[in-house]
DNA sequence: TGACGATGACTGACTAGTCAGTCATAAATT
DNA sequence: AATTTATGACTGACTAGTCAGTCATCGTCA
């Protein structure tokens, strides 16, 4: 009973030196990107920076607690700033999180549309497609980002809703349209693929699950894996 | 939260009439003898059976909620039981979580060992396997359990490697040993198959995780993308 | 067989603590 | 000085885990 009913949240920390933190932030070699003359930066230039530290850091925490389990406190303080400045930014936890997920596949859409369709045959481009989202996120910490939406998407349909419409049927879309490519150029012997165009990036998919849960156990080595799955895809490689 | 004195035990799950013993002493003890074969029980039957609705209300909650989100009040409520109860069966919410997947898992790798080898090709072999797996696991309630690994493995590494340990291995030391037959039997052309295993079962996989996030946007026939899979390993099929 | 005390399964109010969100105050900027 | 932005102590709601007490069941004995 003696314990503390009063002053609950107590952080041992609480010198009263509130400009720490600001100083802190000048002086500290932190997340803040490398403004060189660190001079004056406008008001809007600040809160950017701030939004995006907030970012980075709930996106960290996101991916390795799960929604639930994450604490704004965490993340207050690892981006640098105070709880309450979360909250000039977003509106509450969730709709942080769901933002945060939209957001954060943007960039993930972006990457993988990134190298334009070099010439070649339909098993190159794939080829090309599929290795570079091997490199770019299964092998990443952005993978991490598709295991949490496998993981709340249940429990968040808009996120699930989002990420059907805006990644999944697209990128879909697109398998398709490359399967369809292939087929009528001769390429691809089975014409049913067109029909599942998830067979041909499911071998991808399966590597992002499995960097993050047995990587330690078992290392795989995705890209051959995949180039193992093109070749039943596209008959025998030359091999190297 | 105030209004909760009544115990209401009318929850969907097995809520033996047993749970009406002080509420309805106090108001109406005459009520109680209606109905209600209700079969002797002797103090370890019933204690079997209500570990088992703890089990079974707590595995729900989990499934649909995750770890963290999920209330031990609600399980207790669901099973029917007090709080308290659980606690006589269970360490911690942790411990009672990592057991729940544990003695999960056995039922799943159970009923994926029951048809054994019926004679045939390798591939009838294989697509008995997995149109097995589909069935029982990737459409079912069951399947919900994997992509629960999948989500809370990362922060549960003891589940993550009794899975690897249990399932995974043992799963995919079965696939390259049908792989390797397949092989010497010359019905599947590529070798390199059975360095990667996980690209026979990668689809199936995909399956499970589609149906929990992308069911109702648009419908997956995995038996039929699976067979399409398998026309891509052991060549055309004949079709139908 | 029936009465009766012992047992322990079960209960749920309660404790101790956590954490999302608020807001009075202070710092920075204009 | 006024206004905008940031802070972090604080609040209130919520929850994992506890435990003193209850009562159905069981063993024992008349």
């Amino acid at each position: 009973m003696s314990k503390t009913p009063t002053r609950t949240s107590g952080h041992p920390v609480s010198a009263k030196r509130r400009a720490t933190s600001r100083a802190a932030r000048a002086s500290d070699p932190k997340v803040v990107s490398a403004e060189l003359p660190l001079i004056k930066l406008n008001r809007a230039e600040r809160a950017a920076e701030r939004r995006q530290a907030i970012i980075d850091a709930a996106m960290e925490e996101f991916i390795s607690r799960g929604f639930a389990a994450t604490r704004l406190d965490d993340i207050a303080k690892r981006a640098g700033v105070a709880k309450g400045t979360i909250y000039l930014h977003f509106k509450d936890k969730e709709s942080m999180f769901e933002e945060l997920i939209r957001t954060a596949i943007v960039p993930l859409v972006a990457r993988m549309q990134g190298p334009p369709p070099a010439s070649g045959t339909v098993r190159d481009l794939v080829e090309a497609f599929a290795l570079n989202f091997i490199k770019e996120i299964a092998t990443t910490r952005r993978g991490d980002i598709v295991r949490l939406i496998v993981a709340e998407g249940p429990r968040f349909p808009a996120i699930a809703d989002f990420y059907y419409r805006e990644v999944v049927s697209k990128g879909l879309a697109g398998m398709r349209a490359m399967i369809e490519l292939g087929i009528a150029r001769g390429e691809i012997r089975n014409a049913n693929l067109a029909k599942f165009p998830q067979i041909l990036v499911a071998p991808a998919m399966i590597a992002v699950i499995w960097q993050s849960l047995f990587a330690k156990h078992a290392p795989l080595d995705a890209v051959e894996m995949f180039r193992t799955h093109l070749d039943l895809i596209f008959g025998e490689r030359r091999t190297a």
